[in-house]
DNA sequence: TAATATTAGTTTATCTAACAAACCAAAACG
DNA sequence: CGTTTTGGTTTGTTAGATAAACTAATATTA
């Protein structure tokens, strides 16, 4: 059992100042003294380790007007770690880089075909090898911390994928092949898990945040106290299996009436080429209004979303929750259309975004994890940076 | 912001102390140090302080066969304090008093009109007052530490109650009264919430729980890390008014198809009156699947729980979820009938429970609530206790 | 330009609570 | 009646936070 000692609040100490140092993106150790409430000497000291471990580096500031010594400003040093992100969709995989300040150095698209989904033991260390020896020499050598993989499907406490059941794939060769091959840890997770880390640290920082992810099914990454919340065995979040037409139209996971049967791009898509339409004739959602047939379309579509989202914010009354979806990147107004439908006297949200990370944000967030586990912190806020950049 | 410091820690231990003595019901100190890891020493002063505060008593033990010094068992102590649970349900209120071993000491039910909420503030006090007196002087001195209300509606995060949208009640003026009168503490919570805190430390002991009640209308209670979770506003778990079939009955919040307007206890009741049945008349579940008419009915019954049981575990992924229903604790056999329709392949989920605390766990999870602010704990584990008395 | 005010960060002494190890207490056993 | 065994307390040490005193560095001002 975890119990209370100076180690114990030493590691909770440093946590709340380095989260503080990458929330603030800059700030001297007074700042942070008085942000958190620790005592100045204890920020001294935590802030001190931090600098000897070669995570935080010192800047002098220029142009400060105030009378008094000048603070010394600490900022992360992004020249110190890098982290890789890897996301497996049903016919491409991406590879990303991210330093330690969460900006991209290295982002990368491969073709390949999910069916080929056990040849990846393989396949990975072939593709990462040479990005891997080539960042290990701008950075200090071997300053990898870690690799994220964000897959389409259900990881189970088994670490099984489910990507379409009965099929599932046994993940334990992968984790090991790679953990052997490049001496780092190696973390798994669904793709709506892994959007929704990114979306926190990227998009909108709250400590709950639930980000809801339409591609070819629909997913909910659900995030908790700043942790993705996966239930007992790894099944939470699979609203794309929730049932919002009894009796309604049969899904391959057994049931009738699936949220994803009705709200999927895939079903959209389909339903759009039966037709005879193509989202590329309409550049802009106005025009696509002006289309009969493309209008009733989506005014299907936007009315199974609601009912969806209806019951996902039902469940969850949440402060913020994220669409990822590109109909939606495409047609911003589709929010516009789905929101006086959430009116409901039962439910009550926030705010409703769409995610300015599009396709990129589950890799995003695979790379996040290995970055959070080497910092040993809960949350990591870089809004700051992402706006700057 | 909280930091980690010397009474951070000593506060965390006192806790890890605490829980364990509940959990365990009778325990020795050493038996202590060794389930929670810390040393002997730090659980003899934090023991000895629990002494000091009249928390816990010390017994001798007999019969023990072993060589060595005998244990001395800790308890808590059931005559230290007691606490005071409310259930405001449409047509009455329900009062519970529990010792600081969860057992019940008074439990009394006085009829009431949920239409007169507003009257609640005056009629409170009158109903409470012979009744602190009372155990005051079976008590040691005041030492009631608090009073908590269930209230059937949502309490939103300015302490209103919503009982039936547009309805809203200040709830402010009760609290006032009541803390005032009584000087203890007062906490109010929607049933749903109060209730899956009585599942947790009468039913079944869980750190994630989930306890669906089936009264008038459907409430999810959700505890997540052994806190009730209310969303950013209060609305969380309002479960009735999930949407599961699109296009259906009309609701009175403003949508159609709502999980309670097909599963509620309300709307089973009115389709056998409909159809001349009484369930007086089936004392067994065998008895009432022999009637066609019946038997109809609770099929349609059973399919829509079904669903939205379905889409709650898609959410959720619950390692347990309790049930809290007249219909099924009276006809237990229901839950083998709807068990086969929750086998979609996105779902799993590890038990699903009948609660044996019926109509009184909100008013028991209403009383906990003072008791676990008093002790300042944060689960309350007492299934020892339950399974003893 | 030198004294003053102001702010940043470090050093020092103190304190709290956990811990390990030595110790005392009390029982069965042979 | 000593030995063994186990429960619980006492003692000395340690880590890390804190308050307060201190040093550092810079703008202001007389």
């Amino acid at each position: 059992m975890v119990t209370g000692d100076s180690n114990y609040i030493k590691t909770m100490n440093r946590k709340l100042v380095l989260e503080d140092i990458i929330r603030s993106r800059s700030i001297s150790r007074v700042d942070i003294s008085k942000r958190t409430g620790l005592n100045k000497a204890t920020v001294s000291s935590q802030v001190n380790e931090l600098i000897d471990q070669s995570l935080v580096i010192e800047k002098p500031v220029e142009n400060y007007a105030q009378p008094g010594r000048r603070p010394i400003i600490l900022e992360l040093d992004p020249m110190s770690t890098y982290s890789i992100g890897i996301d497996i969709d049903r016919s491409h995989i991406r590879i990303m880089l991210i330093n330690l300040k969460g900006m991209t150095i290295y982002n990368n698209i491969h073709d390949f075909d999910i069916r080929h989904t056990d040849t990846l033991a393989e396949l990975l260390p072939t593709l990462l090898e040479p990005v891997i020896s080539q960042y290990n020499e701008v950075y200090r050598p071997n300053q990898l911390v870690g690799i994220g993989i964000s897959l389409h499907g259900i990881v189970n406490a088994e670490l099984e994928l489910l990507y379409s059941p009965p099929q599932q794939l046994d993940l334990k060769p992968l984790l090991s092949e790679l953990e052997e091959r490049f001496e780092v840890p190696v973390h798994i997770d669904n793709n709506a898990n892994m959007s929704v880390r990114a979306e926190q640290s990227f998009t909108a920082y709250e400590t709950n945040l639930y980000s809801m992810t339409l591609s070819s099914g629909i997913g909910l990454g659900i995030l908790l106290n700043n942790e993705v919340f996966h239930g007992f065995s790894g099944y939470a979040g699979e609203v794309g299996h929730m049932i919002i037409k009894q009796d309604g139209i049969e899904c391959r996971c057994g049931n009738r009436g699936c949220f994803e049967r009705y709200a999927s791009d895939e079903v959209l898509t389909r339903s759009l080429a039966d037709a005879g339409i193509s989202l590329i004739e309409f550049p802009t959602y106005e025009s696509l209004k002006a289309d009969e047939k493309a209008k009733a379309i989506f005014e299907d579509y936007i009315s199974f979303i609601t009912v969806g989202l209806n019951n996902i914010i039902n469940v969850f009354n949440p402060k913020k929750l994220v669409i990822n979806s590109t109909i939606f990147s495409k047609y911003p107004e589709l929010l516009d259309e789905l929101k006086p439908g959430l009116t409901s006297s039962f439910i009550d949200y926030g705010d409703i975004l769409i995610s300015p990370l599009g396709t990129q944000s589950s890799a995003l967030g695979a790379a996040l994890v290995p970055l959070a586990k080497f910092l040993d912190i809960n949350h990591f806020d870089l809004n700051a940076y992402h706006i700057a950049h």
